[in-house]
DNA sequence: CTAACGTTTGTCCAATCGGTCAAAAATTTG
DNA sequence: CAAATTTTTGACCGATTGGACAAACGTTAG
């Protein structure tokens, strides 16, 4: 008799398996959002029959609720690197090469998280106006903290970090606009370098002649 | 007897709950988007019977199709009036504030675009590929020829309207998030103000401090 | 071997989906 | 008015959906 414990204990099988659905899950709702998904897609995706896929998660809604959950983490990962030591400038300057790359090497995290958000978010509103909010208040006293001491020029630190956010996850989440309108020519993969050259310019230092 | 129109001639009545379904459907789409929503919620949404909307659209795509070759228009408005006359830096700075308007005066065409673009455009890859590409093309020749010009600093237009559409839309795609983490303090109705005097010193002057 | 347990599958089900259709109701036309 | 046309509705259909379930299969410990 196998002793019950809390929290649920996994076979090695049951592990292994259950990252597959995850990998494929991942895949699958991050191109056609929750709704527009099937577990037959999903089971699919994985190698294996609908009815086995749902021994080990036993509803859709759970496999997407856990995505969320580890998604979240690594999501937030380079904004809690945002430290108060060293230089400022090159602080946020690593910061949005790390976002820029998180979008270059995770574009399906990104689109599965816009996907929640566009929708409204109806899995995760506690984690943005608890987690998330604290975190982000957090690193804007930082800034603020910068911007006082003369390092950094005096703006809303809270919208700047939004931008941040907004011109790297556009890299993955309007990837296909992204490409069409580049062209064959310069959609290529020197496309995200394209992009951390501009950025970098225009957060340092705008868009103003330098006369 | 009422002037003939060229194509599908309408009686009053089909233009009207045309109309009626369009916005209806705006409202069900952009919120949940295309699979996700249904012909139920969209009828009952415009207050008729789903056999009733199907006899003004005969299909759910022609409610999309139609719905999308709309908003492209209006949604590129902006970017056409960008105008070689004229102060460079003020053309520019009036452009991000139109489009931040947009963000805020219409956010569910902001999100109904999104939502197509993030499942990989399948329906208007095309208009992706031909007319915004061109008319992308052209304005990043205008802008080109402002840099040469020294007007203002010399980037890559193409990123740079990459960056104006992120970081203004982001206040329609993401309105959930930012709210959220704004708190209900700094959330309100001054969002777009605030928005709009940060994301006009990012492009004038960029963060490094003036000294 | 066998018993126990973990894994996989085929079959099935109720609900929902997009869409059809004929007939009723409303409206327009002569 | 009545006839013709447009609009609306209820009933219905086949396909797909998320999920249940028991039986079969595989594996391992004693």
């Amino acid at each position: 008799m196998t002793t019950s414990t809390q929290a649920p204990r996994r076979t090695r099988i049951q592990q292994e398996k259950r990252e597959l659905i995850l990998e494929a899950a991942l895949e699958v709702f991050s191109t056609n959002g929750f709704r527009g998904s099937t577990i037959d897609q999903i089971a699919e995706a994985a190698g294996m029959s609908k009815p086995n896929l749902l021994y080990y998660f036993r509803r859709k809604e759970d496999i997407h609720e856990t995505l969320m959950e580890r998604l979240l983490e690594t999501w937030l990962a380079p904004l809690r690197e945002l430290d108060d030591i060293g230089d400022p400038m090159t602080e946020l300057r690593s910061y949005i090469r790390r976002k820029l790359e998180m979008a270059r090497d995770f574009p399906r995290e990104s689109r599965l998280f816009a996907n929640e958000i566009l929708q409204g978010a109806p899995r995760i509103m506690p984690l943005l106006a608890g987690e998330l909010k604290t975190l982000v208040d957090e690193k804007a006293a930082v800034i603020k903290g910068w911007m006082r001491a003369g390092k950094i020029a005096r703006t809303d630190p809270w919208h700047l970090i939004f931008s941040i956010w907004a011109t790297t996850q556009h890299y993955a989440d309007f990837d296909v606009q992204v490409r069409a309108v580049l062209g064959p020519n310069r959609g290529g993969d020197g496309r995200f370098e394209d992009a951390a050259r501009f950025l970098e310019q225009l957060f340092l230092d705008g868009l103003k002649p330098k006369n």
